[in-house]
DNA sequence: TTCCTTATTAAAACTGAGTTGCAAATATAA
DNA sequence: TTATATTTGCAACTCAGTTTTAATAAGGAA
């Protein structure tokens, strides 16, 4: 079930968001919010706004949940789905444009794909 | 550092990791052995074994650490990687032999690679 | 075989991300 | 303004995975 009235802290959370040039991690979130709002809160206006397909979440390799902001974000119906990248380097961790395309695997049903790829990004890698 | 003496429950674990015909998860082992080991080793041996590439690990859509035999895994030297299989109607996960091009992208250098893949797999799907 | 060194193990306590239940607070429609 | 359903905070909880420490066992040397 999606967001149904507008608070504070879906404002508060939002804002982080925009503001945030990659993908923020729910604990990244909690440490810049806990102060103005509950951890329990975070965590279920994040899941609300992923409902809303306002954003979407991914695990990175560590097991932690990262959101970012769907632009657009190929609802993965034709078997390209964008990676996410996390820098080794300096722990950045966005959504790359680069589609990648799964094939067709004879006598599977692929219903959702996650792509990690970890390295050095542009900025550490100058 | 990898494995210096072999003990039983090196022994053990690997006998539970070939009986099975897919990968297996951490939790799955330690509820299959948790009699004869204990679970801090069932996680020391994992390790080891996957240091001496033995295995290797991957996390599933949950979070959870899965293991599966290396057959000549290929070590995404070429950016080309096999990607990890789970069912969302048996809950079974494999390594499927589909290698899956990451493409080059300019300015970045990935060194490592996950992929995973969810829906419905050839024995449920018939 | 026996001894000795070092790797390995079990046990228990801990860590920390994420969840649940419930009462209090608040947005919004009427 | 009031009524009601939604949202929030809090506290307690769950559970995968880690750490610490003392006991145990593998395997080489004598």
């Amino acid at each position: 079930m999606g967001i149904i009235r507008k608070t504070l802290s879906i404002d508060l959370i939002l804002n982080e968001i925009n503001a945030s040039s990659g993908a923020l991690s729910v604990v990244e979130l909690i440490k810049r919010l806990h102060e103005k709002i509950n951890k329990t809160t975070i965590y279920r206006v994040l899941d609300k706004l992923e409902d809303d397909g306002v954003l979407h979440s991914f695990l990175d390799n560590g097991g932690l949940t990262w959101y970012a902001k769907c632009k657009g974000c190929s609802k993965s119906v034709h078997h390209d789905v964008h990676p996410h990248f996390q820098c080794i380097s300096c722990g950045k961790v966005q959504c790359l444009e680069t589609q990648i395309h799964i094939p067709e695997i004879p006598h599977y049903h692929i219903s959702h794909s996650q792509i990690l790829l970890q390295g050095v990004c542009k900025s550490c890698n100058s």
